[in-house]
DNA sequence: TTGTACGCGTTATCAC
DNA sequence: GTGATAACGCGTACAA
């Protein structure tokens, strides 16, 4: 069933099927009428590749994230994919990992179904180094390229970001201000958007006049990132004689793991160690008492990653750099 | 850059072009290194809709889920794309939501794209009453459907499940042989993974000689299943006076709520209170004890999923029905 | 307002 | 082995 079987049992022409599909102007609401009952009647749907054959497009977006797992970036993704949709555009999901070859094959496989755009979630995609992004500045050739969560200044890329330095900072200092003096900075990621949150913390003791401490600063690679992983290094942290009075991370589940250290070592949250998670995610309600967190705002994120993209692909200009601020949602966990 | 522009730099026919971009038969090694070195020299990229106007595929994998919010699918959208994208196959994204009518679109959306063939998260995509399946009968007509935790029996729908029935009943009957009397269950899901989680916990209940207690059984709409809203549930049961030793629940952050209430009420786990979750996720590890929990074992089904999907595509006979057992995860919370 | 004819970039079927 | 050439199904100048 294709678009001359209906142009022949309507008795037109393909052209007008073709301007009935488009919802083109000039057909005669007669004639209009007529095709569309065809089409109904026929059950014809046009061929998707024929189409983007002649069109060059088929409305597809590209979504790439290191991992869908992580349920920070599994909520991105739902909120991009229902404002793509609304806005009649799919996606094609490719979750490509960390591994550099891996994210650089990613883009190149994406850019290879001709997909009309790209979002690149999170940070993960940037390298140090330039001459690293020179595989985002050739797919940024092809086709508008938005990051979200990354800030990369590039001709074609469009960057929506929460400013993680700012937020960090912020939570800091709303420590030091209740009275706190050692701060335990933990982090999991080294990214562009880590390396953010880190400077923030360390700007936020400087603002009070306190020294940068790496005995307060720990990291955890992803497979140490879990609760009770946390929970005993702490233990271990505090057997080793450390002391700290509040625990500032990158992200709530590292939080949580500080929470269980409190309990399992008896001490009371929030009187004897404050707590502050990042991403204001279920995980935060987990503890009792709930966490207080860093709200990034990603639906306001990725809501801005999609109109912002739907204003290049009409051609409408768009902000090379959008900037939110995020929010810090106070409760059980700080005094 | 077209297959034409290379044929005449490389001074040969585009047929022989095409024959060497798809390996394909009868080429001399010679015009292959001349053709490949010819392409490689260009980047040449052959046009993905072209092909796909050609093949009638692009080698493309719909993946449907009710929502990627939910971090229990959106691991399994984790685990379906990376197997899909191993076998070269991409994966066209469509978060539905609950709502018939747009999971009915969201399936014809896919089949308008031509996908190859579509994979259905959850139970959700099952209507209760035979006909509200027509449209999965109908869409079966077009591609092979492969439904992730749902039972249908119909030509060209492919099941791959967990028994969840029996994983109920067996963490029920682990619970009443640990010395429990008075199980509360707690559930967030009507449909049919839903349905079989619940008869299984009645089963476990009658095969030990207990009668169904509706006073125990509680379900959760979607937006009440929090933490908080869980553990203030509980509370306001107690408080009327209701008695409970064990709580089993469909998912594991239900089962945290009720370590949260068992917190705030000074009832010690396991021993005044033992608590049982679902699907073992990371909520599972953040209480103190850690939560027994049963693992569906979802990686195995998703990898299942892609093995039975290509299976059907490549012609080979696959099974209708895949079953696969739980296994009860034993940590902290029960005796 | 409607129809004709060509282009989009491949794959596949023939001949040679 | 290799090369013409016809599909594949649709959009769209251009003509009528």
């Amino acid at each position: 069933m294709n678009i001359y079987d209906i142009s022949e049992k309507a008795g037109v022409s393909i052209a007008t099927v073709s301007r009935v599909l488009n919802g083109s102007s000039r057909v005669s609401p007669k004639t209009r009428e007529h095709v569309l009952a065809v089409m109904a009647e026929q059950g014809y749907v046009p061929n998707a590749f024929a189409r983007g054959l002649g069109l060059k497009s088929m409305k597809t977006i590209g979504l790439l994230c290191p991992n869908a797992g992580d349920p920070y970036l599994a909520l991105a993704i739902t909120y991009l994919e229902r404002a793509f949709r609304a806005n009649g555009y799919d996606c094609l999901l490719s979750c490509t990992g960390k591994a550099r070859s891996d994210r650089v094959k990613g883009v190149e496989l994406l850019l290879s179904k001709l997909v009309d755009g790209m979002v690149l979630m999170g940070s993960t995609f940037l390298e140090a180094n330039e001459s690293g992004n020179k595989y985002l500045q050739n797919a940024a050739k092809r086709v508008p390229l938005v990051m979200l969560n990354a800030a990369y200044a590039c001709e074609n890329v469009y960057c929506v970001v929460c400013d993680d330095y700012r937020a960090t900072m912020e939570a800091t200092q709303s420590l030091l201000d209740s009275g706190r003096k050692n701060i335990l900075y933990l982090y999991h990621s080294r990214n562009a958007s880590g390396q953010k949150k880190l400077a923030g913390y360390q700007a936020g003791l400087q603002s009070r006049g306190l020294p940068i401490r790496d005995d307060l600063i720990h990291f955890f690679a992803e497979d140490k990132m879990s609760v009770p992983a946390v929970r005993d290094f702490l233990l271990s942290l505090a057997h080793q004689g450390l002391t700290f009075d509040a625990v500032l991370s990158s992200e709530d589940i590292l939080s949580v793991g500080a929470a269980k250290y409190a309990r399992v070592s008896r001490r009371s949250v929030p009187e004897s160690l404050s707590i502050i998670g990042y991403n204001n995610s279920s995980f935060a309600l987990c503890c009792e008492p709930e966490l207080t967190s860093v709200d990034n705002k990603l639906e306001v994120l990725c809501n801005a990653c999609v109109s912002t993209m739907l204003s290049v692909l009409s051609g409408k200009d768009a902000p090379q750099k959008t900037v939110y601020h995020a929010e810090l949602v106070k409760r059980g966990s700080t005094l």
